[in-house]
RNA sequence: GGCCCGUUGGUCAAGAGGUUAAGACGACGCCCUUUCACGGCGUAAUCAUGGGUUCAAUUCCCGUACGGGUCACCA
């Protein structure tokens, strides 16, 4: 007897009652520029912000906005299981702190954008749609296999050495019951999955990649689930459905999901949808010593558990500035990005212009060190009050006490961020906002303490010295030349060598040079021998402050 | 195991059938300098491996090794 198809979609979906042609109507194609890219990221909301997200979002950012396009969220939480209380929030949170704009999806307040809803348990109805069309189609089909029966298979599959998976004779017995044995295993309230009928034969499939180029593999012959019990889609489903929808012109998703390609170019085929262009990225990876051999170094996928520079939260935590990550992640994707950062040092990276072909296609590894060298870069070349905002800023939500201070001295410490600011070579000495509070200390009374010690620079004897002799020359409106003049005239009234090659030539005819008598200076003023410029630093802390730190030392 | 993807210095990498195989980070050295830093200059260091194709291969093809991914009612 042969199946009615018609009758089997009725009977599995009695209250859907849109076409697919009334989708279509609902969400037409965009009215784009020509070559415009509609791109998306779709994360779980596991409560977890991988680097890896950010890295999709900046290719994803890039492609629409450089082509006038649109990019957008979509939450993607068709597990039930793993869904996190607030996760979504922490997503959007953690996306806004990074800088990322979407035009389009998920948000705070709600969604906003055309095509929505953007959060795929939402979408629940939009997916039956396709899903009774499938089934009306005679390519779907009600499978009531359970958990046991599944494992039973399993086990089967492992002991012949086939491939697991439902599919062939396996597929059999739930593809042939007919409508009535349907309606009597429904009644009885079995549960029931959606699966696709794939077609066992050898053909293959090519697969362009933006990134990869050619793609070749089997086709898919597994009969996939579209539809779990609680009738959500599965990943599968949900992507084609929703990638079509709304409009996406160009997937960008991790490389993990290159294996899935076949159910994917499937189902964008028997539903009659033109594929977007596929782009699969690298994994992020990382070099570590070998547990076996730690004389050789290891690459490896990074952990959510062992990494947390995998975690966006470890960014914000550190006060990485969302633009030292953006300069990051530039410079992983396309390799000449740094040289063209060099070349354009004052454009913003909007101006870059993004190439997917430049993208490499072996995993990228995570190097802080590099990170460093970026975040020096980026905030040297920031103005003291961009500096200053989104050091404040850090700080307002990381380390309160510290943005009390802040605020209570904002000219000085506005004065402070500027030190060394002037003249072609700024200094390099903020690298992250934690590390800031902790480079700034010396600028507050509150915060300021000795670090470095000064005997190393001198006898106390000759400290006391010092700083007498300095306290009474001292004249706070001396400008840099007058003042080291001054610094000098008592280096050789001490017995110091004036050049430090003098001394270091003939250590034996001086007490030091005038690197120890600058040092002394630099550590009763900042409390360490590493400081920026001495004069600059006496007149952001004002003369009061110069006087009384010194005087310590008398 | 099947199926996919990958392999250029310590790291990120550019590159093309013929190159002195870029550049950046890191390391080291020198210079500049009132310290540190910044900056400048320089040094060491790379085409996984075996076979083909070719006048010529790191580049194209095949195999091997190694690394990674995936084989769920997870994404």
């Amino acid at each position: 007897m042969i199946m009615d198809h018609k009758a089997l979609s009725q009977l599995l979906f009695p209250d859907v009652k849109a076409l697919p042609e009334d989708m279509e109507k609902q969400f037409p194609p965009r009215q784009l520029p020509e070559g415009a890219c509609v791109t998306r990221i779709g994360p779980s909301p596991t409560g977890f912000v991988h680097l890896g997200n950010l890295y999709n979002a900046v290719i994803g950012e890039r492609l629409a906005h450089q082509s006038g396009g649109v990019f957008y969220l979509r939450i993607e939480d068709t597990d039930d299981k793993r869904k996190v209380e607030g996760a979504v929030e922490t997503l959007i949170n953690a996306m806004a702190y990074f800088g990322v704009r979407f035009d389009e999806g998920a948000a705070e307040e709600g969604d906003k954008g055309a095509y929505g809803p953007y959060r795929q348990r939402q979408r629940k109805d939009i997916y039956h749609v396709f899903a009774k069309d499938l089934v009306e189609r005679g390519l779907a089909y009600p499978c009531f296999l359970t958990a046991e029966e599944l494992e039973a298979i399993r086990e089967e599959q492992m002991a012949n050495k086939e491939d697991p998976g439902i599919y062939g004779r396996y597929a059999e017995p739930n593809r042939s019951l007919t409508l009535e044995e349907v309606r009597k295993k429904l009644d009885a309230g079995e549960s029931w999955v959606l699966r696709y009928k794939g077609e066992m034969n050898d053909e293959r499939i090519t697969v362009s990649d933006a990134v990869r180029g050619n793609i070749e593999m089997p086709r898919n012959f597994m009969d996939f689930v579209l539809l779990k019990s609680d009738g959500i889609p599965t990943y599968h489903f949900a992507h084609v459905v929703d990638d079509h929808l709304m409009r996406s012109t160009h997937v960008i998703r991790g490389e993990e999901w290159i294996s899935s390609l076949p159910m994917h170019v499937e189902l964008f085929k028997v539903l009659g949808w033109e594929q977007p262009v596929y782009c699969h990225t690298a994994t992020l990876m990382k070099v570590e010593p070998d547990e076996e051999d730690p004389s050789k170094l290891k690459k490896r996928k990074l952990s959510k558990r062992k990494d947390p520079e995998l975690a966006l939260s470890y960014y914000q935590q550190e006060g990485i500035s969302k633009d030292v990550v953006w300069e990051f992640l530039l410079t992983l994707l396309n390799s000449n990005y740094e040289e063209w950062r060099t070349a354009n040092p004052d454009k913003p990276y909007t101006d870059f212009p993004y190439s997917i072909s430049k993208m490499s296609v072996s995993g990228a590894l995570v190097d802080l060190d590099k990170l460093r060298d970026i975040a020096k870069d980026t905030i040297a070349r920031m103005d003291a009050e961009t500096v200053y905002k989104n050091w404040l800023s850090w700080c307002e939500e990381y380390d309160k006490g510290y943005a009390d201070l802040i605020k209570k001295y904002p000219e000085r410490t506005m004065a402070a961020l500027n030190v060394g600011k002037n003249g072609k070579k700024p200094r390099k000495d903020i690298e992250t906002w934690k590390q800031a509070c902790e480079f700034m200390s010396f600028y507050y009374d509150e915060t300021f303490k000795v670090q470095d010690d000064m005997n190393e620079q001198a006898e106390e004897a000759v400290q006391k010295e010092f700083f007498r002799k300095y306290l009474e020359s001292y004249d706070h409106a001396d400008d840099s030349a007058a003042w080291f003049d001054k610094v000098k005239a008592i280096t050789e009234e001490l017995g110091f060598a004036v050049k430090p090659k003098d001394f270091k030539k003939e250590p034996e005819k001086y007490k030091g040079s005038i690197v120890h008598i600058t040092n002394m200076l630099r550590i009763a003023l900042t409390g360490r021998a590493n400081a920026p410029d001495i004069h600059e630093v006496s007149h952001v802390l004002g003369e009061d402050m110069v006087r009384a730190r010194l005087s310590e030392w008398v």
